[in-house]
Order: C-alpha cells, then sequence, then structure tokens
DNA sequence: TGCATACTGAACCATATGGTTCAGTGTTTA
DNA sequence: TAAACACTGAACCATATGGTTCAGTATGCA
C-alpha cells in the first residue's frame, strides 16, 4: 500500500462508500443527532453506529461534541469541498477523453467524404 | 450490512477511495493504456493491477477490450456524472447548515444588541 | 516451430471493515 | 441514593481489500 497521494480523499472517499454513513449526512443535513437517535434510525447496535461516526469523523465530515452523557454529531464546516473538486477536475478528463473520441470519428467521417464527393 | 440505497454509488464511491485507482483514472484520462503499461507505470505486478483495473471496472468508470493478447482500458461513458450529483446535493446540504447556524448567530447577537441600545 | 509477451486464475497473506455481544463508566433523574 | 440512560471499549466474527507468487493459456513474431 503505497502512498503517493491524498490519504484525505482516500478517507473521505471510502467514508462515502457506505449507504449507512452517507444516510447519516443525509440525516444530519436536516438535524444534529445524537449516537442513539442515529442507531435507532438506522437500526443499529449504538457501538456500530459509533463506529460509523468516528469514520466519518476521521474523514473530518462530521464532528461531535460530548455534553454531559450525549455526545452530538453535526456536519462539519469542511465540507465535501475537496471532494468536489476531485470529482469535477476528472469530471473534465472523462468529456476531454470523449471529444477526442468524437474528433478521431468525425476526422474519419471527413475522410469518407472526401473519398465521396457529394 | 443492510442496504437502503444505492449499490453503484458504494462501488464508485469505494473505487475512487484509493489513491492508486485515482491514478489510473488520471492516467486514461490523458490516453488509453494496457494493463502491463499501467503495471509498470504504478509499480505493481500485472495481477495486482489487474485487480485494481477490475474494480474500476465494476464501478463503471473505466471499460476495457482485449484485443489480441492486450487489453486495452479506456475511461468509461458513464463518466462521474452521478457521483457529482451525490456531492453536490449534499455540498449544498452542509453550506443550508452553516447557514441556519449564522441566521442563529446572528439573531443571538441582534438581541444582545437589542438590550444595549447605542 | 519456438520463444517472448500479455494476460489470467488460484492460492495465500496481513490488515481493514461492518457488524455483533458483553461488560464497563459516567450522567440524569425520580 | 438507586435506577435508567448514553456512551465507550475490548473481544470476537465473517468477509473484503490490496497486495503477492506461481503456474498456466493464448498471441505474436523471428
Amino acid at each position: 500500500m503505497v502512498q503517493y497521494a491524498s490519504p484525505a480523499l482516500d478517507l473521505s472517499f471510502a467514508a462515502l462508500a457506505d449507504a449507512t454513513r452517507r444516510g447519516i449526512i443525509d440525516q444530519l443535513g436536516r438535524a444534529d443527532a445524537s449516537i442513539t437517535s442515529l442507531a435507532d434510525r438506522f437500526q443499529m447496535t449504538l457501538t456500530g453506529m459509533k463506529k460509523h461516526v468516528q469514520v466519518l469523523e476521521r474523514a473530518g465530515l462530521v464532528v461531535t461534541q460530548k455534553a454531559g452523557r450525549v455526545r452530538t454529531c453535526t456536519l462539519g464546516q469542511r465540507g465535501l469541498a475537496a471532494e468536489a473538486a476531485w470529482i469535477e477536475a476528472h469530471r473534465q478528463l472523462f468529456a476531454a477523453r470523449f471529444a477526442a473520441l468524437d474528433d478521431i470519428l468525425s476526422d474519419m467521417q471527413r475522410e469518407e467524404s472526401d473519398g465521396q464527393p457529394e
């Protein structure tokens, strides 16, 4: 497991690769929530939910704070900026590749029609 | 591992959660490549590279085709549209949550200054 | 024909992941 | 003060991941 690149993106994309965790982000977008309420909603043990929240926290997507006996989870201020940036940059890569392909295809078509005037 | 949501996003975010695989996408953005050339560039065995390519392929991000004895890898036409859509939608969620917090804070400030006129 | 190339598949390994249970610890509240 | 609540941590389990090696198979070229 050589590391030539962003461990931050590793962590956040891995965090997003699980439906439960994407659901937690959805949920926290509506309102802050305790571990217990999230565990209820996603039908999971407290321990299981805590692990998911920790994954999101390590990725910087969620922030938690303990007040008394309840730990409240909130969306992290960092947001999804870095992830959006990577995705957008590479969306253009995909698009450019297909544009290049289109060029080749239209070149081929031009050549073809050049060979057969009208 | 209950599944209430998009296994497609599970696959693609998981595929993106690895620096080598993000690097492969980078590379394929510049030019199509064989398994061998990718394995060379990322200093990995053929078998190891093949596994990465398979992960990308299962996620629909890469398409491969075998001609003779060489398998050529290309970016998939599907692109990163679904992933971009999810991220953008949730970026707004994050933003909205902080806008709400700002409102609360400015309310608090207003109340405070109301109590202490000039 | 025969050797080099390019991939493929099985088997293996260490570590990570997604979950559980059980046994705590610290906080509220009746 | 005692019971209920909210979380925490350790231990365990099955499966997935990221890699390897080794032994093929199929293709291309001299």
